[in-house]
DNA sequence: CAATATGGATAGTTATGCTCTCCGTTATGG
DNA sequence: CCATAACGGAGAGCATAACTATCCATATTG
């Protein structure tokens, strides 16, 4: 397969597949003389997840090859799947030292009653204490107040997610699919329940469903 | 308060602050003389929550407006609910009529399943369907296989968000309830999300706890 | 062997989200 | 009352990200 048919099987264009090249996000075909080379389905596979996880991961070019690294390194060291998972967790700048001791109290106690253990400096717990803080800020603690049921619900998906991984073949594609699961299991998951809750919002307000005006 | 005072209290530079009045998404202070302005209270919580919207839920400015747009609109027009929560949701580019076709009956078994209520053309619908073509294009058919799983704990998650929002005093507090809920509320949850999958993971593959080898 | 495609490098383009500079007006402290 | 600082508003400028387009010296192919 040459240039022409990679562009055309995955979707992307031809200039564009040039600069995932340059980028290291798609691996060099193999040469067939100095100046030619040769891509198989692999590279289109490769293509497929580097759109997907910027299209619907809105991941930017950056963090697409910083996943892709830990996904290919996987082979190697085991459990790269942290390293994916980090690539993936943005960075906001922080609010004040007091607030985000509020809510890493808060988390503490969540992760004590789930059994979910707690790194300092973590990316995944410093983008939460994030989170809680800016709702916190915004004056919306009526949705903090629900914060273990969430943590309860987060830990039966996880359970769900967690089965999924296990039965597949190689490490390498259950870091891949750990990626694809929580990039675009996100993305589902949070569809899902927009849908779960306009179905809740016309059940609470709407018995008796008048028409047109649902949504 | 003026500009000076609003920015240092939102931590919102000035020229940023102009910015954001030259865009709609901050309303015009109430003018005390041809070229002075005042602000107050409002419009700082305005400030805190475009940057929560933008940094926390990555929305574009122009996204932001809409939704502020629809918070506005809701104190008249009821259920402008709906029209925020579009606003959310990104447009990606279609896949085949056939993968959706697929899609689009999946989902219409687990709306009847919940009691959910599809659209034909809705945006939150559009983005499930084109998530679940994406999983299935890069072959991640495991991740689908418990897709009524996730649909399950999306209803109860839903239920808890909307018991949220009932005992709100006016209908412009439950639609920026709704919006920060669903903006930040899918960070938040996502977060748990991988908290709690680090914990399963640990607990599935390191029953004895290997030190400084866990994430 | 002529037309077309390829790989690789470089430069250009577009969109977004600010940030900077002016400038005439307005407050304000001494 | 006046010097000085701050303000509001408009426009230009800037940085980054993600492509996209152009060249051109080889290769491939009908």
């Amino acid at each position: 397969m040459r240039m022409a048919e990679l562009s055309a099987e995955s979707g992307v264009p031809v200039a564009t597949v040039k600069y995932y090249l340059r980028e290291g996000l798609l691996p060099p075909g193999e040469r067939t003389s100095p100046n030619q080379a040769r891509y198989d389905v692999s590279h289109v596979q490769r293509l497929k997840l580097v759109r997907a996880l910027r299209e619907v991961g809105g991941l930017s070019v950056a963090a697409v090859g910083e996943v892709l690294k830990a996904i290919d390194d996987s082979a190697t060291t085991y459990n790269a799947l942290g390293v994916a998972l980090d690539a993936l967790t943005p960075q906001p700048d922080e609010a004040s030292e007091e607030d985000r001791a509020w809510a890493r109290g808060l988390l503490a106690g969540l992760a004590e009653q789930h059994g979910w253990k707690l790194h300092d400096g973590d990316p995944t717990e410093r983008n939460v204490i994030d989170v809680l803080c800016r709702i916190r800020d915004l004056g919306h603690d009526e949705l903090i107040v629900r914060l273990d049921e969430y943590a309860a619900l987060a830990q039966e998906l996880a359970v769900i997610d967690l089965g999924i991984t296990t039965g597949l073949p190689t490490v390498e594609r259950i870091v891949e699919a750990a990626v694809v699961g929580s990039v675009l299991g996100d993305r589902l998951f949070a569809g899902l329940r927009r849908f779960a809750q306009e179905g809740e919002s016309r059940r609470l307000f709407q018995p008796g469903h008048l028409p047109g005006t649902d949504r």
